[in-house]
DNA sequence: AATAACATGTAACGCGTTACATGATTAC
DNA sequence: GTAATCATGTAACGCGTTACATGTTATT
């Protein structure tokens, strides 16, 4: 079910397509949350609508729907943000690698953090980058938006990352080649 | 197929029946890595098995069967290992409720992070614990294993929730009640 | 004797991925 | 005119969850 909510949580921000919401994941949700192509959003958006949490506000052209969220779908996903579940449940591949690293020899463990170290730094600069760009257009007066927030959260996190596989590879057992 | 991966990585490290496997995925895995319950647990490892990438090493009581790796499933191992996707995807409702924070008000906003920060807090708690008593039973002269430096992994997140946390209350609009 | 923990299995259903399929509009 | 992008749809298959189902061994 969190599909729908992730669906709905994006449309509570404002009307978009499936095709916009689609964009949205790949850009977005994917690298930190939540995962889901077109073939998926497409069904869920129309099932959706039959539960009648959005509607279609506008037909464009090449057959675009652009759907808006309704009060009755901003209850329901009120509702679910309200209440979490006990659990974390997490799917991560990339940790996943991380947990499994003492099954590689040393050798092997050093490359896969370097790649790790790499693709990370990668990411943490265009989440910089991107920052910038919005805090030099902000109004200092005013209060930091959520999406500030998880921004925050997000260069945190790399950083975190980052600093860690750094930590770790000089802990690798051959300290140099 | 990331599970098979998984369910062969911690084969790696010593043998184990389906039902060491399943707590293990309950205890550690779920929350940072992947996550799988008995019920597809015992399927896939007779599928490993019937490839050949496991053997019964053991049968104790109770129909316990206890699974080694075999090398066919080293090499398979290594083979992932050693070849990660180039996108990272993940899988968190609790990062996707992060993301939807925006749509909530301030106050229930400010509610669902200080629940957040609670549930971390007693997370860190029992990581710090573990790690201490592993720590102290350590032969300091001796590397550190990569248990010990996913586990640094593990602190290290926890932390920087824990004060991204606190940070985000702070600077969520009506500073108190 | 009862309860908790150990131990495995599977069927039904829902979620997610891959691949196939089609067509319109825009930019060069 | 042709390539890229916009835009949607669906079928087949594989992965994941929930629920049902059963029996053993250890602890109190």
């Amino acid at each position: 079910m969190s599909l729908r909510y992730a669906l709905l949580g994006l449309l509570a921000e404002e009307p978009a397509s499936g095709y916009d919401l689609t964009k949205k994941f790949e850009r977005v949700l994917q690298r930190y949350a939540w995962h889901a192509q077109h073939s998926q959003i497409y069904p869920e958006l129309s099932r959706m609508a039959a539960d009648g949490l959005i509607t279609v506000a506008e037909e464009g052209a090449r057959g675009r729907r652009t759907y808006a969220i309704t009060d009755a779908g901003r209850d329901d996903l009120r509702r679910w943000m309200v209440n979490p579940p006990d659990a974390i449940v997490v799917r991560n591949e990339f940790v996943l690698r991380l947990f499994l690293l003492a099954t590689l020899d040393p050798a092997e463990a050093r490359r896969l953090l370097e790649w790790t170290a790499d693709i990370n730094a990668k990411q943490l600069e265009e989440l910089r980058a991107s920052v910038a760009a919005f805090d030099a257009a902000a109004d200092p007066a005013a209060g930091l938006p959520m999406q500030r927030l998880v921004a925050e959260f997000g260069l945190r996190s790399f950083q975190v990352l980052s600093e860690w596989t750094e930590w770790a590879i000089e802990r690798i057992d051959p300290p140099q080649e």
